[in-house]
DNA sequence: CTAGTTTGTAACCAATTAGTTATTTATTGC
DNA sequence: GCAATAAATAACTAATTGGTTACAAACTAG
């Protein structure tokens, strides 16, 4: 091509961006770097994902991913606090203090399935990372204080339902948590093996839904008196 | 060296094989080549794992590997076929027909969550083969017969259960299994992630021992009357 | 005892991979 | 308008990787 049109660059009547040059926008390129990294981490693993393969599912010079990420390593532990951000940021939204005690438990194991559903790439990296030893993540400080909200959010509505009679008294709020996480995790990251050794598929429609019940019930189960 | 000392070679008095020669012993061969190839696979995942380092493991030489197995993606399946083979086999030897529904159930559990503490390299090939949607594993022929069996014992306890009036009437044998093996999968394939999150060590003795009652109990709590 | 087969080694190879260099083009502060 | 800087490309490189070739030693059947 020969020189840029004048059409969309620099800045607009009011001084904010206007919509960015089709030639560059470092912006765009940080992010779609981050998701095309995302999926290929997601799909292969840190020792199956490929340098070129993300350059060329984003759309970019690799050199780009150097200049903006530094390394492999660095993009990997990019892509993987973001996808904690995620889900972290999207369990904020829910307003638990407002219901009963045992509506609060289920709105949460409710959330949590679905949204493991929605993102299978979340399971994918933690997988992955876990593999691992959690050697990228013990490197990120900026992740800790992310979920003392959640351990907070569960004491709140374990104390009620005790308060009311209706939860026991010895629940620790860590194993509610790990109870209803596991219960999703395993059934959607090992869905494949399972679905193939069990003779059933497990993601159809009808069973998800029957997954969805039984978290529910045995999570209250667990801790009602 | 030059050449072979007449020492431990050929058979015995009585027609059987002596000790092996130092030299050359195919089957001490392939399963030294197969215990390598799993600790590279449960450590690296498909994509990470190199033959070299599993041929450096094994203490023998890459050709060996290609002449016993075939490739990579071949030696891996066999590693895949006998972790499974490992958990069903161990599975067989634990009587239940003696023992009471709840005992029986609470048995199995303790057994599960007991197998994937010894055996975290099987954790991890599940977790490698489900990033790859069971690509390997839905090559294999041998193995479904090997889980119908567990769900028949299952199926036993339930029904006896239910006979007797403790447990309710719309369990699926498959979803307690499931329940079981999710609690104790999540909390020991993903220790790392968590254990750094949250701030507190999911590998301790105590941790590990209160997790193991917690298991037995939501497991019984969901199938209660 | 000997020919054929199996087990084993060492060196090699073509393809792939993470990361770099050299260079050009666009944007921005002054 | 213009120098400084940031964003982008193409081509390259050194190391690694899965897999192979050529060859030698050990075992076995007849």
């Amino acid at each position: 091509m020969e020189k840029a049109q004048a059409g969309a660059r620099g800045r607009n009547a009011n001084g904010e961006r206007a919509e960015r040059s089709a030639q560059r926008d470092p912006e765009r390129t940080r992010a779609s770097i981050l998701a095309a990294a995302t999926k290929e981490f997601a799909e292969n693993g840190m020792g199956g994902a490929r340098v070129d393969a993300i350059a060329e599912r984003a759309g970019i010079n690799k050199r780009m991913l150097y200049h903006y990420f530094g390394d492999k390593e660095q993009l990997y532990l990019a892509v993987l606090e973001e996808a904690y951000i995620g889900i972290r940021t999207a369990e904020k939204s829910i307003n638990l203090s407002d219901l009963e005690p045992e509506e609060g438990i289920a709105e949460l194991a409710m959330f949590t399935w679905r949204y493991f559903l929605e993102h299978p790439e979340f399971l994918s990296l933690l997988g992955t990372e876990n593999l691992h030893r959690a050697r990228w993540l013990r490197q990120s400080t900026r992740l800790k204080e992310l979920h003392s909200q959640l351990m907070g959010k569960l004491s709140e509505l374990l104390d009620r339902g005790r308060a009311k009679g209706i939860f026991r008294e010895d629940v620790d709020p860590l194993h509610l948590y790990l109870t209803m996480a596991a219960l999703g995790y395993f059934y959607l990251s090992n869905q494949y093996t399972l679905s193939t050794i069990f003779g059933r598929d497990l993601a159809e429609r009808a069973s998800l839904e029957g997954w969805e019940r039984h978290i529910v019930h045995v999570t209250l189960a667990s801790i009602r008196r």
